[in-house]
DNA sequence: CGGCAGAAGTAA
DNA sequence: TTACTTCTGCCG
């Protein structure tokens, strides 16, 4: 019996082997490549990652490792015409965003910095969240929030439970990545289109995907936990909760056209995360207090700090015992410091 | 936390 | 002079 061409990779003798294969395959450039604390599949054509897995615990987020430091560069490992340059996001509109947050590196400079090459960045949008909005000032016009440069904070409200989970969590896993779906047109047909940045053309996707592994100690019997989420690249706002954007995981496997966590039965060994944990994302005023925070915590200037904490008072929140008294330790450091200036300065 | 951009500094 | 990098400060 003949064997057919489609066969000829699965069989032991393939007749046409050596001829089919006398000058090489097509080379796609999917495979798996490694980084100090995340891995990803990249697309050549798209000039984005397909997936990105990370592994997170409490001792990664924690450390030193400032993103500063850091910037955004194209992946010394991708062939140049393969890859997207930051030209190619500069202003276009799209942001930069990470799939591994560099947030989820502190504990390695390394491992930060290469959470910023853009084999591990898709085109984000930053134009205002809606919610975000509405739920706070109309004392901002049109233009201000045009202006105005915003990643969309359902992802980083994510992210922020992702790392939420290590306190509950002895092992997180998770894979991040981009998606272009189809859209039912006018016409009533589904088509798949999707805008492209710079000259490079990069991919700007519909929606990005996390999928969340979760093992609460290594001992423990417990089953793993299992959860996948898809976003809208268009942020929708503080109303939402995370099992909104819940999906089954194999509906997002259909999607993607990937199989997650290949050696985890997940009809069985698994329990739906939204049931044994929170699923909670931050509401608008904890956020608020939360940014308003790490402002506090890198203000130089008393004018500065006396700003933030003013605008915060202005949208109606009031500081809680936290902030005081980051925000009365920082006055106090800063006060000093002008003290010494003071010094300095008649002194030379 | 995430990101942007302009100013200031540095090398060619 | 230009071009590129780092520093500072800003936004939500």
């Amino acid at each position: 019996m003949a064997v057919s061409i489609l066969d000829c990779c699965f069989c032991q003798k393939p007749v046409e082997e050596s001829l089919l294969e006398q000058y090489g395959f097509p080379v796609a450039g999917t495979e798996t490549r490694c980084y100090t604390n995340h891995a990803l599949s990249y697309d050549q054509a798209k000039r984005v990652p397909k997936w990105v897995i990370e592994h997170i615990s409490k001792q990664k987020t924690l450390g030193n490792a400032d993103r500063r430091h850091c910037k955004f560069r194209p992946d010394p490992s991708i062939p140049l015409m393969f890859s997207a340059v930051n030209e190619d996001y500069i202003g276009s509109g799209w942001s930069r965003g990470h799939m591994a947050p560099a947030g989820d590196n502190k504990f390695s400079v390394q491992a930060m910095a290469e959470t910023f090459y853009l084999s591990n960045i898709v085109p984000q949008n930053y134009k205002n969240n809606a919610g975000f909005w509405n739920s706070s000032a109309q004392t901002f016009g049109t233009a201000d929030l045009e202006r105005s440069a915003q990643r969309p904070q359902d992802t980083l409200r994510m992210e922020m439970y992702c790392r939420e989970l290590t306190e509950r969590f002895e092992d997180v896993w998770i894979v991040s990545g981009p998606l272009t779906l189809p859209q039912t047109g006018d016409d009533g047909k589904k088509r798949v289109t999707y805008q492209v940045i710079g000259k490079g053309d990069v991919a700007v996707p519909s929606h990005l995907y996390k999928v969340i592994l979760a093992r609460r100690s290594r001992i423990s019997s417990e089953p793993l936990v299992l959860g996948a989420f898809v976003v809208p690249n268009d942020p929708i706002g503080f109303s939402h909760q995370l099992p909104e954007f819940q999906v089954h995981i194999e509906d997002l496997e259909k999607m993607s056209g990937l199989v997650f966590f290949p050696q985890v039965d997940k009809t069985k060994d698994v329990k739906n995360i939204c049931d044994v944990d929170t699923c909670k994302l931050m509401g608008f005023d904890e956020f608020t207090l939360y940014i308003t925070a790490r402002k506090v915590h890198s203000a130089r200037t008393l004018h500065r700090l006396e700003k933030v904490m003013s605008e915060l008072r202005e949208m109606g929140i009031e500081p809680d015992e936290y902030l005081v008294k980051l925000y009365k330790k920082k006055e106090e450091e800063l006060v000093q410091q002008k003290q010494m200036e003071a010094r300095e300065g008649r002194a030379g």
